[in-house]
DNA sequence: CGTGATTTTGACGACACTCAAATAAAGTGG
DNA sequence: CCACTTTATTTGAGTGTCGTCAAAATCACG
């Protein structure tokens, strides 16, 4: 259940029973799993985390400014971006729930703006307890380190999106992307079910300009690959077609988002 | 003084006298200087460390194979590229100096095959070695993590490269990206030096055809912004400009590259 | 219902890709 | 060491696709 209402500005305990369903993706919650970290341990862990909401098109940290914070996604989208001194503008990824935006990298700054693309409720941790926390528990820095690794793939595949040649490869690979990372099993009714996303922003993640994505979703439509009730809705109707445009050689599915 | 020679293929102790002075570059070495770990310890972690070469062409890990081990470069320079399924070939970054191959992350099976382009010398971990590490000092947990994130925002420029609409401004940042890793400072006498890299490689780098590379080059030829005294030397002339066509916002230096 | 923003569609041109051939360099064997 | 083959790079001509510019249509919001 991919919220896209709106939540108030609001700082709570991670410890929130009511909020507890949400941390079973959690990165956290992987501790205990994969590790062998005690359970008393993860429970000390997770009493240091708070809880943070944003509305949407809220921005969470700007280009350049100090994260002082370590963020887990636990609901919403947010997309991260980055201006260009020419003023273009790059969209570089998209985080949701089991998501991580970390202010623990080796340059001050932000490398990219992250913004609340719809309503986003996120744990989060004050650096300094999160460095001491990784000092003091070195599963948690091995954990880390793997979502790390998880996002250096993701770029990757990123970065062979945007190497297609062609409108509809790279919009497909994109639509694929998007709808793994968002839909929920139950939703998966009558496709896979792509975030609410600008044109501007999927233009600015594909490389392509906002006309081409519009001439490019035009025809996805009357070959009936997608379908779009409204115009900020795409329904993926036909799977095999877009991993052919694609040529996904797997499904990109269970890795973490890691954002800086 | 990146050496092209050719190694043979041995195995030796990083302790080797003769190779200590390759190691000022070295992530381990951070540990020392960024945190606070103690000497002693740094001495134990690199008494497990073992030396390799690799000579020129020789292939390092296939794409899918498992890595048993984490290398840090110490000279040379080492090519990754990932096969898609339909046979395309794509170039994901390439490793130098103070880089890091690793054999850890979530997904068995390395992302990409790396193969040394130049001859290659590394350390290297074994990989329950190195896990066994991590979980005795926090300390290196925390540096592998923050030059994982370093290497997340060098896939993000290459994103950015390839979002670039025109071959002249793709290739002069994939130019001025290689020459950064690759030139030393007692090199950059009459220019910055790129690598001896195959027009394919550069293609598939920045996303082109080898026809649109050769012709690019030939154009930054004449205009005087390269030199090419030999067909696979390649020296940057007219640095502004070619900041200028890539529309760089920073020099991308002094960050360590993380390959998987 | 009107205003502004976003998206769609159209016409045209530039740029890079495709196909093809020529040139240059690097290996190979006598 | 030189002819020969093989590979890599360069250059050329033509085509197709996407970007640019412009206008229309649709949607959101007050």
């Amino acid at each position: 259940m991919p919220s896209e209402g709106s939540f108030e500005d609001a700082d709570d305990i991670c410890r929130d029973p009511s909020a507890a369903q949400y941390c079973s993706g959690c990165l956290m919650h992987q501790i205990a799993v994969c590790t062998s970290m005690e359970r008393a341990a993860l429970e000390q862990i997770r009493g240091a985390a708070k809880l943070a909401t944003f509305s949407k098109g809220k921005t969470i940290v700007e280009q350049g400014d100090k994260l002082d914070r370590v963020y887990f996604v636990r609901a919403g989208l947010i997309g991260l971006w980055r201006i260009l001194e020419d003023g273009q503008r790059r969209v570089t990824g998209f985080l949701g729930p089991g998501d991580v935006l970390s202010g623990i990298k080796t340059r001050e700054g932000a490398y990219c703006t992250a913004k609340a693309i719809t309503a986003v409720r996120a744990c989060y941790f004050e650096r300094r307890d999160f460095l001491a926390l990784l000092h003091e528990k070195s599963e948690l820095g091995v954990v880390m380190l793997l979502t790390a690794t998880d996002e250096i793939e993701a770029q990757n595949d990123h970065n062979i999106l945007l190497g297609r040649k062609l409108l509809l490869e790279r919009l497909a690979a994109c639509l694929l992307m998007l709808a793994y990372r968002w839909t929920r099993p139950d939703e998966a009714g009558d496709g896979l079910v792509a975030p609410p996303i600008s044109r501007t922003d999927i233009a600015d993640y594909c490389g392509l300009t906002i006309e081409s994505v519009s001439r490019g979703f035009t025809q996805l439509r009357v070959s009936g690959v997608i379908s779009m009730p409204t115009r900020d809705r795409v329904i993926l109707k036909n799977l095999p077609a877009l991993h052919d445009l694609a040529r996904f050689e797997e499904v990109p599915a269970g890795r973490a988002g890691f954002g800086l």
